[in-house]
DNA sequence: TCCGTTGTTGACTGGATGGTAAACTATCTC
DNA sequence: GAGATAGTTTACCATCCAGTCAACAACGGA
């Protein structure tokens, strides 16, 4: 056997799946060892408990999608169409989700922090740090569009805290219905909160 | 001992309760009945599952919540002001239950679909109709509005289902952050969403 | 008064749960 | 090649879980 072994991903990236399509509580220990093709003595040799598995399975996963959040809020793309190509990106991710497993799933992160905001401090406090700079994306594209005169948003952070409620509840919308109708106007609707002309040529 | 109990409506609200508090997932039969100060057997007496339960809960506490809608709603009040008042009526019912048990709950609905949306059928439709309940008041209150010429809104549904996605958004923000700060602009960004004055003096 | 209905009780079951422990194996370093 | 270290395996545990069951109590109607 290697010595280095990739159990410790395999077993992030199974938790990560299970806990979005279904639930924390609803995802055993068992269940995550084998859909990582591990042992439960494994498990608990790379991690403490079940839920410091799950702390570390954000951590990871959110380093991946803040990579893809990088290049899509580059400075170098004008802020309002860092915002339509990331709606279109998360539309495209959802849409990809459903074909594979049938559903809509939403966002991980709201969906884990409503489950077990209130019962593990540990899982809470990562998802809000997650949360919290990822409306950052938002606040700057924002503050950056009404620099240039494109949109009118003297207050940015309150635009931001708005948008990003709009986003995150459809998203939650979307994964209730079962159904990424809600998430088609992402863009579109986004564009009319801001007050910017809806008719854009993308890219 | 008397002909008719209370038993069953003592579950359903002890079920709410720890459901909306906690998770359906953290919540054990165990105790939702001591919270209700009944015997397992009373429960199954009543009950023919957990999930049967949940959907009992879901259809009594909506229940309750219709009354109130139906009033905030009423057709003798300005569409408009129907909209602020409900948002601050939701502001002020998050504020209390803070008070009350610590922490800010945000919507049960959304709480409870978002989690075992994908793994209770029954629970999900249960949802998922109440959640389309509800947002019929916001579509007829924009329509109204959008007739009286109070607001531009000439695709009620589109411009309600925003609404509600922002709405929903706040109120998911609000549980995870356990924060009630976004809930205080609720009614004023909702003016601000469907392009109404938002200098607006209530009642 | 007796019977059927409605509601109550508490002990029980079998399986799943999160987590443990100790033995074992492969690799790296010296 | 001898340890030390990192990783793996298996059997195991106590606890909790949803759900069952059969006996029992209170009332209403006939």
């Amino acid at each position: 056997m290697p010595r280095t072994s990739d159990v410790e991903e395999r077993l992030t990236n199974a938790a990560m799946e299970l806990i979005w399509e279904n639930s924390y509580g609803a995802t055993s220990v068992d269940a995550i060892c084998e859909k990582a093709g591990a042992k439960k003595g494994s498990f608990y040799h790379f991690f403490e408990s079940k839920s410091a598995l799950a702390v570390k399975a954000l951590q990871v996963d959110w380093r991946r999608k803040k990579a893809r959040m990088d290049e899509i809020f580059s400075p170098t793309v004008s802020p309002l169409d860092r915002l339509t190509s990331y709606f279109e990106h998360v539309y495209q991710a959802q849409a990809e989700t459903h074909g594979e497993c049938g559903a809509v799933l939403g966002c991980p992160y709201c969906t884990l922090g409503c489950e077990i905001g209130t019962q593990d401090r540990a899982i809470g406090e990562q998802v809000h740090k997650i949360l919290d700079l990822n409306a950052k994306y938002f606040e700057s594209a924002i503050r950056e569009a009404h620099a240039q005169g494109l949109i009118s948003a003297p207050d940015a952070k309150g635009k931001a805290e708005m948008l990003v409620a709009f986003f995150r509840g459809s998203l939650t919308q979307a994964r209730i219905e079962n159904d990424i109708r809600p998430l088609r106007r992402l863009s579109s609707g986004a564009l009319e909160l801001l007050g910017a002309k809806p008719r854009r040529a993308a890219k």
